[in-house]
DNA sequence: CACTTGTCCTGTCATGCCGTCAGCTTACCG
DNA sequence: CGGTAAGCTGACGGCATGACAGGACAAGTG
């Protein structure tokens, strides 16, 4: 799809090239774990991947270049949520178990991959069509399936018809990215990790059919 | 509160110098609308308030500070966010225009505010305790609010017991904050401005009462 | 083995921002 | 008018940036 990984200026990366070139995101990530975005610097990143920033620029323009391609690869990964949804039942026992397993592999999948989420929720946030992109491939897949399933629900009379699906798909999974970014948060509102999960489940469930589940 | 206002150096700030300090926070506030955090140099924000780099480090430790600083004040005016819930009833036609004019309340204030709840955003999440506390000095008025009413329909037998308040709020707000950040990522999935704020009043009022409201 | 080719890395340098200090200017007060 | 404190800035060492040219290295060739 991308073609050839290539070098700031132009030449093709052989394989200890895109090893390097990957020890350079590998360490990049964790220096966003461990430090501020602003405090980033590319000669950190360089250090710790031992080698030097020249390294570095050879392969990134800067860091939101290399953040990009961090971004990217996780956006990659971010597809499989699709799988939390594809085929699911909204009705019943099943409809609550859809909701549940929603919500567990969402966080799950923030909690893992949190500190580039973060920069590119800011990106984002900041008009960076570049981030913002990369923002709907992954919420995307979440978004559609959402949409769909309260559409149907809707052509079946089942949900009102002036709900707007992709608005309350929307809204729903802005709920669950934020509440996963905050995650921390919570507990200082005295609520605890796991009881937060099925009170997420319960809004999502609510907010696709309109009604509590049964369970 | 807060005593005098003082320089890094311990001096304490006259009528003059408490200017040149708001003027360097409103131009900070402007850079912070203009380009991404990131690239906010301390440089830029002295010269756009015609005065120099040495003058900023007179007021403020670094641009985080100065940031910390701005974040406060808009923390202050965000407590009046809690009128748009003091008071308001949750039951029938009253219900859903309380969820109404939260929703509107609190889009209107997240639009006005929008580039520096973005940093506010980002240093929380990054786990910085400072930012933290602004987030819930902003949330929890609105927050708490939410969670009482929902303890109050549960006390009358409305809400199911299992339902925990304080997740419930919480989540509810978390979805309305990231909504508000992110207002333009909606056009994308073809939802207007207008169609969204009817759509997350209803979210609001299912996740609060159970139920659909009577509109 | 010497030679060539193309990939890969780094030393070095000009530039620009950071953060501090000493010292100058301005305002206020007796 | 002189003293004192507030207010501001030029200047400086230090460090990150980003560009380049050249050296190191692997692999193939005669």
């Amino acid at each position: 799809m991308t073609g050839q990984v290539r070098t700031v200026d132009g030449r093709v990366a052989g394989r200890r090239g895109q090893a390097t070139r990957q020890k350079l995101l590998d360490c990049l990530s964790e220096m966003l774990s461990s430090s501020p975005y602003r405090d980033v610097k590319v000669i950190d990143v360089a250090r710790k991947a031992g080698t030097s920033p020249a390294t570095f620029y050879q392969y990134f323009p800067d860091v939101e270049g290399a953040v990009l391609e961090v971004a990217e690869q996780m956006a990659t990964e971010g597809g499989q949520l699709t799988q939390l949804l594809d085929g699911r039942s909204w009705v019943g026992k099943a409809g609550w178990q859809t909701a549940q397993e929603l919500v567990d592999g969402f966080l799950e999948f923030w909690r893992k991959n949190d500190a580039i989420l973060r920069v590119v929720d800011l990106g984002a946030a900041e008009g960076d069509k570049r981030f913002y992109k990369i923002r709907m491939k992954i919420l995307n897949s979440v978004n559609n399936s959402l949409a769909d399933a309260v559409a149907e629900l809707q052509a079946k009379g089942r949900v009102d018809k002036d709900v707007n699906p992709a608005a309350v798909a929307g809204s729903l999974v802005a709920m669950l990215a934020a509440v996963a970014s905050h995650q921390k948060g919570f507990q200082t509102w005295g609520v605890k990790q796991a009881e937060l999960k099925p009170n997420l489940a319960l809004l999502v469930h609510l907010g696709v059919t309109g009604k509590k589940p049964t369970k």
